[in-house]
DNA sequence: GAGTGGTCTAGACCACTGT
DNA sequence: CAGTGGTCTAGACCACTCC
């Protein structure tokens, strides 16, 4: 507490925490900080960078300080699963109409703006242990960006990775062009006579590289959630292993685990 | 890129990625830096903390800037849950060996030390929603802290309420030093008769705030995950809602979603 | 053009760590 | 004690936003 821009960044955060200062208030001026403070500029910026870290605070150059609002939230349920298999052998059309996202979100096929870039690579090691083959193996990588037509940037980053042989009895599914495919992943193994069994998912958190920060337009102050997830065939077999970048203030991930009775 | 913070940042960052600089590895002192990229010491020390924002870097005081090493994961799955409701029948000694949390991390009683607060409060808005009462119903507050023995920092934040009337009828579960209760939650709601039928678990990410990496000591530029934890009885009533504080670079939550046969 | 935040300097002094 | 990072100053100039 003896450092001054604790202090100030202290009193600050009661200040908004208390609800003095609400969400979209606009900060007085650095400088006018400053004064009131009997301290530099540099040291009110420091406790304002305090602030921005902790996700509190929003700089709009030119413009002022902010308190930050909080954003609208996607969500997106494991349902979605179990949701993707029963429509993974329906007809094309019904296949056609919705997909995953869709259902997570509420959104119309036509509000959503879809990329897929296909790539075939090597499997570095840490996919190949999760897929059970050789390092090296011939991978297909598959990467995602679905956004909001009216909106700029994506939902998230996905990057799935599939075992080239093992799909290559459908030469379509090799090709970016069939994307997006009617039913989704479920669908697409399901054309080779794959039958996903269970999804395992892994959840970590971190802040963002400066890569998806910019992608997907994370202001500072946020965290991303970090997803692998990893598809298991009948036989046991992991299928796919995906991994999924989701911008931490945005999302919320929701898990439902059913219990046997008594 | 004209700006010079960035400029080193990137070379830095670039370094690391490419393993020249590798993890636990010492930076040249600030002054040598500023010296080197021919900018101030203060300059140096912007770009030095964006890659300690980004969780790259980690700053000792007196004694160097160090390439952040990778920390050992701890896991949560959703598996717990039903391993916890096949125990809350148990007989009391097998309730007693072990919990959730030696299940989920594969340590001993022994190992780990348990910590229970309990208050009553007035149900908040947010809630008192959730749990399908009126605001301001009388709710009993319990803030659990769980450790390793032989470390400082707890696992997890975690604070779950529980409406007072339902659970009134047992007077046991009132008092805090009845923690840990063998056999978890799942026992305690069954000794008045309530049965879980699901679970539900909501999961997001954020920067932590001051205390939260103060109390879970977590290094500067690291992320929580903030899971809340939603219990419907078999009636569909929620009887608990649990809000946990994870640090997100030490957990690892699992899901796992198991798909009906076709 | 007025006002805002963004970047940067050059140097001072303090606090911590390890020998 | 020497070397390191931590804090802070006073002021300069640039870049952006909005009127």
């Amino acid at each position: 507490m003896a450092v001054a821009y604790e202090r100030i960044a202290d009193e600050l955060r009661t200040a908004i925490r208390a609800g003095r200062l609400g969400p979209g208030d606009r900060l007085p001026a650095e400088t006018r900080l400053a004064e009131r403070f009997g301290r530099s500029v540099p040291t009110v910026r420091e406790a304002l960078r305090a602030l921005q870290d902790e996700g509190l605070l929003e700089k709009r150059h030119g413009v002022g300080n902010f308190v930050r609002r909080r954003r609208t939230r996607a969500r997106r349920t494991n349902l979605r699963h179990q949701w993707e298999k029963d429509r993974a052998r329906a007809p094309l059309e019904r296949r056609a109409q919705t997909g995953a996202t869709e259902h997570d979100t509420g959104l119309h096929v036509d509000d959503l703006v879809f990329r897929a870039r296909y790539r075939e690579v090597a499997a570095p090691a840490a996919v190949a242990e999760v897929l059970g083959v050789p390092e090296g193996t011939v991978l297909l990588e598959r990467s995602y960006r679905t956004r909001c037509a009216a909106e700029h940037a994506p939902f998230s980053l996905v990057t799935s990775y599939l075992v080239h042989d093992v799909i290559a009895g459908n030469p379509a599914l090799l090709d970016e062009r069939n994307e997006p495919w009617p039913g989704g992943s479920q669908s697409q193994l399901h054309s080779v006579g794959i039958e996903v069994d269970r999804v395992e998912e892994h959840v970590t958190a971190r802040p963002p590289a400066p890569e998806e920060a910019d992608e997907l337009e994370l202001p500072p102050g946020t965290s991303v959630l970090v997803l692998r997830k990893v598809s298991y065939a009948t036989d046991g077999r992991v299928v796919d292993v995906s991994d999924v970048i989701l911008p931490g203030d945005r999302t919320e991930l929701v898990f439902t685990t059913p219990l046997e009775r008594w």
